[in-house]
DNA sequence: TGCAATTGTATGATATATCAAATATATTTG
DNA sequence: CAAATATATTTGATATATCATACAATTGCA
């Protein structure tokens, strides 16, 4: 007897994340910026480290080098990054923010506070820790099985 | 100060998810099948309620109604799904599983088994209980606040 | 009954995910 | 140093996600 997909923990995984998108992405949206939460844990990430490589931003963010050279694309094109040939390593891209994407960044911090408290509400540290620590083994699981 | 994107729950929740459906996606391809996961979970939930509309498929799966639609055109293609007009409601399709579709979910069940099983491995009832109720609660908040 | 609102599906446009392959540059190694 | 290998990025192809729109059929209600 097997249980069916809606059933299972993997679906509750999956629809809080889409639950927890939504809710960002409406919260940028109403704040009146034109960046998808992807492309905003992008910037935050370059931010945070701006020497980043696109091949590390992809792994800080999980997501595939494809992925994120179109990322960047995007965000050139909305004017909140420039590419620049590295001049240490040819192969690089450095990517600069422009001034408006820091200002964007500096309005949007207590946008990401307030959606990511509402999402939180009424959890203890204790609660949120045991389930990182669930999902730490569960990616260590899914690791260790798959190449 | 705020948490880097990366030191949030919530990157934990989207880095489980793909690594899961990583090794799902790889142990059915090992199989020998042709099909997402997601193209799966939709005919695993078909098959549980036949009746379904794509419109219940897509909430039951936590699609929108577009992507099921997608969906279902390209497993119409593969061959595992027919669709026909149904008689009640002609603006409805129903959608009836091939004799290879079932046949491909009977040999799958266990190797769906198997992938669960190792993502799982070492937790107990109680912490997964734990974990869902944790999720259930999320969602719910994310909700809450979100049209 | 007849029109308005709703529902089910399809499609268009764009963003993202994933795999594969191409290209350019760097690094290693014989 | 030259050739093989590795790395960084880009691009192509296809699947999926999301929003909007379109259209047909159904339902609800005046």
């Amino acid at each position: 007897m097997m249980q069916l997909p809606h059933e299972t923990i993997f679906y509750l995984l999956e629809k809080s994340m889409k639950r927890y998108r939504k809710l960002a992405q409406q919260k940028i949206q109403d704040a009146g910026f034109d960046v998808s939460i992807n492309q905003l844990i992008l910037l935050m990430s370059l931010r945070d480290r701006p020497e980043s490589s696109q091949v590390e931003l992809a792994e800080l963010i999980f997501k595939d080098f494809a992925s994120v050279a179109r990322m960047v694309d995007l965000l050139v094109k909305k004017g909140y990054l420039k590419r620049i040939e590295s001049k240490k390593d040819r192969r690089k891209k450095d990517l600069i923010p422009s001034a408006s994407c820091q200002q964007m960044l500096d309005k949007l911090t207590p946008v990401i506070q307030e959606y990511r408290g509402l999402a939180l509400n009424e959890f203890s540290q204790e609660e949120i820790g045991q389930v990182q620590s669930f999902l730490k083994q569960l990616i260590h699981n899914c690791e260790k099985h798959s190449s």
